[in-house]
DNA sequence: ATTCTGACAGCAA
DNA sequence: TTTGCTGCCAGAA
């Protein structure tokens, strides 16, 4: 998305996929990083979509970042969220169970955005 | 301009 | 099976 009288960089549609992708993650689900970089077609560059959610705090909107997670189903991002609990209390409180800092029936929660977006 | 790092993932030893 | 290195791209120093 382009917004005029602002910086534009070439990066800026990648972050802003990344984070229309994130905001589509349905309630309840939750997808890897490297399912989002496969959706944007960089395939390996799961470390742009963590980047991406780094400074997604910079955006106006709200991005559910909580429910990105690595390809494992653990937390790793918790601990930006400055409370490491509240990463894991946002899950939960839609339903996910998490232990040890690691989703449960993760198989389950998983939503692929390049296969159920489609 | 060059180097290092980063919320990852894949492949090689 | 586990550990470690590399690739990806962008941003900060």
């Amino acid at each position: 998305m382009k917004i005029p009288g602002q910086k534009q960089k070439k990066s800026n549609d990648f972050f802003q996929n990344v984070y229309d992708v994130t905001c589509l993650i349905p309630y309840g689900r939750v997808t890897s990083y490297g399912a989002i970089a496969r959706y944007l077609g960089s395939g390996r560059s799961a470390r742009m979509v963590g980047w991406a959610l780094n400074v997604c705090h910079t955006r106006p909107e709200f991005i559910p970042a909580h429910r990105v997670v690595n390809r494992n189903g653990l937390l790793t991002g918790k601990r930006h969220f400055g409370n490491s609990s509240t990463m894991k209390q946002l899950l939960e409180n839609e339903g996910i169970i998490i232990d040890n800092d690691c989703i449960l029936n993760f198989s389950e929660r998983f939503w692929d955005p390049s296969k159920e977006l489609n």
